[in-house]
DNA sequence: TTCTCTTGTGTACAAGTGTTCACTAATGTG
DNA sequence: CACATTAGTGAACACTTGTACACAAGAGAA
């Protein structure tokens, strides 16, 4: 046995989930890593990665679990900085679009895997949303917004708002990382389209309305 | 030379397109696939892959294209179908389903693209979209739907519907083809995210308003 | 100490990969 | 008809892949 290296508890774990991210952020899709490969970037030896994932699959779905801790952060920051209503639209999308350049890798890997290959990690993302778009219910209840609201249509409204928001992933992961330019009008971009549904919102009436009332 | 197969011009190379999008119905990733594992699939020796296409990213822009014609049938049925402005909206939608349903592996190519691996796809696809919306912009007008708003409100107000109707591509082929059940739900929920935007376009004032205005 | 558990290592192998090449049957063009 | 082009075939190449196995280094418990 050549040389060992001495690890603490958790570190090879750790490289081979860091490895995938890094995979991922250099434009390559989860679906096509391999265990090998990821092993490499991680420079680790190939079986090592079976003493702590199963197959890739495994390891997609010990990374949702971390970005659900990704996702929980920004939320609290955004609970700690958003005060007033009037620019709570604003703010948040600011918020959400400093932490995905932050976490490239990781909102990456996200919106990939929601039409994934593994169905296990495509309902682990979903199921994270589902949360994410509950608590912002929540705290719209909190902050006495849209209170006119049915509570099945002030989920709905949230959900709409999270799967906008989730969509400029798309957007916003497609351009290079230091684009301020294009970085800003998509968050300009995001914050218009989610101004327009929160309108929406306020003029909506719970009952079999029409929605094309124009 | 055993016995070579006669076919008629581009037989091969549709073989070769529906291999790819048959196996993205079977559920595996488009990134993941291999060009030995297409040809396999569509019953061709590995070699007469490079007949037709360079690579796999190749053939996933030329899927691009077919993807384009499908979305257009689809649009002129809408077109055709559509007739009174009250129900636009569930009809559309119920259309769309529909075609999602009728052409599963192409839409679920779609969405995969979206976050794919090859930039080119992923930038077709959003192409794709882009058009859409602006034939949604222009339709609205035609219709003397949303009259009030400027060209880039309306604009934008499009392409968030589309948007919306995209995200709802991942709830919809996450499903079984044929559990009626909850692709009435999805159905339903989309027509309502719709009717929640189509209320916030209607109520959308250009300059400068605040969206939280609740 | 010795025993056990966890984790990292090296080797090995069968199977699968992308790609090249030379060959040939069919098709279209003059 | 002859001829050039296109498109399908089979063999071969050098790699890469997932996974199994036996072994050993370190840590904790007895």
């Amino acid at each position: 046995m050549a040389e060992r290296q001495r690890r603490r508890p958790g570190e090879t774990r750790e490289k081979l989930m860091n490895a995938a991210l890094t995979l991922v952020g250099k434009g390559r899709h989860f679906a096509s890593l391999g265990i090998r490969e990821v092993t490499r970037q991680a420079e680790v030896v190939p079986t090592s990665f079976y003493r702590h994932f199963r197959n890739m699959d495994d390891l997609g779905l010990q990374l949702v679990d971390e970005l659900g801790l990704v996702l929980r952060r920004m939320m609290r920051e955004a609970r700690a900085n958003v005060l007033q209503a009037d620019k709570l639209i604003e703010e948040s999308v600011g918020i959400f679009v400093a932490h995905a350049r932050a976490n490239r890798s990781f909102f990456l890997f996200m919106a990939q895997g929601l039409a994934g290959e593994s169905k296990a990690v495509q309902e682990g993302i979903r199921s994270e949303m589902r949360f994410f778009a509950s608590e912002l219910a929540n705290d719209l209840r909190r902050l006495r917004l849209l209170t006119h609201l049915s509570d099945s249509d002030l989920d709905m409204t949230s959900e709409l708002v999270v799967r906008t928001v989730a969509f400029s992933l798309t957007d916003l992961l497609g351009v290079s990382g230091d684009d301020d330019d294009q970085i800003g009008e998509i968050q300009r971009r995001t914050t218009r389209y989610l101004q327009m549904i929160f309108v929406g919102a306020g003029h909506w009436q719970s009952d079999g309305q029409r929605g094309a009332g124009v």
